[in-house]
DNA sequence: TTGATTTTGTTCAAGGCTGAACAATATAGT
DNA sequence: ACTATATTGTTCAGCCTTGAACAAAATCAA
């Protein structure tokens, strides 16, 4: 069964890790009154600012209709602003207030403490090797997606 | 800046991955007319038949309720049986029917060629160490989970 | 210059997920 | 035997995410 074969083990320990890095952050950010996909929102905008929707949507791999419908809220807060683009007029481009900043520099304080506490299991070069490994297998599924008809 | 931090960007490498094979199992499943919560179930019901949906919720890393949503669905495509247990009223006992098995078996075919392909840019020793990793940082983080208090 | 195509962001409907509240049932303690 | 507490599954409201459809605007091709 997949389940005995090491790769398919391996994934799965991967996906959990991942699920427990969620829960973390996510209790982690709520005293901020912050939600994940929020807090993705304000630390890509932080460090990419003047970016459109469509790139910030490419960036969190998520449609831009998702965030048509977070950014309003963000901007009700006072944490973002959506600025029309000077030479497209399709398009708005996304920066921080200063409240938006002083709010993202605490959650990404956060976002480092659940990485710090889950990476203090591992090595110096093995926390490497992992980063080496995920960002070449990044490349490769990127360069590689499966044909939708190799599936079944 | 966090991400000038090793430990940051490894980890962010490990959440991209984490996004590119879900969309890539979410698009090898849909010619099945599965999708991913829902074959998070079947997968785990069909490796542990018999077990209670607090179990299932407990495997999955999920609220019951958000079971007791996705289960009746199961139920009524004819996959899934839910049987009040023996003992304890309480309790109903998750397994599936052979049509549910089918499909179950079909789908982790789609699973096994994601992880494939995924892992096709790993040799054996390196996902191994990945494995061994992730692991050790589940296990970690199920051990020393970060109190509320010190986040903020 | 004009028409076709593409891009950007919004709206919509559908569905997954959370956490609180609840009812029924089991367990624990006295 | 009785009361208190815990457990299981369901319902609910709110919210995130998707993909389709749409309008406005930009780009491309003839």
């Amino acid at each position: 069964m997949p389940w005995d074969m090491p790769r398919f083990r391996n994934w799965i320990a991967v996906a959990k890790v991942h699920v427990l890095v969620e829960k973390a952050m996510a209790a982690g950010l709520a005293p901020l009154q912050l939600k994940l996909p929020h807090y993705d929102i304000l630390a890509n905008v932080y460090r990419f600012s003047g970016l459109t929707q469509q790139e910030l949507a490419d960036r969190m791999l998520v449609g831009r209709s998702n965030l048509s419908m977070l950014l309003p809220e963000l901007e009700r807060r006072g944490l973002v602003k959506r600025v029309p683009d000077s030479e497209d007029r399709r398009v708005r481009r996304l920066s921080l207030t200063a409240e938006g900043r002083m709010l993202t520099l605490r959650a990404l304080k956060v976002q480092v403490q659940v990485i710090e506490n889950m990476m203090a299991a591992l090595s110096a070069a093995e926390c490497e090797a992992l980063g080496d490994y995920m960002r070449r297998v990044g490349h490769h599924m990127l360069a590689n997606p499966l044909s939708a008809d190799s599936a079944v």
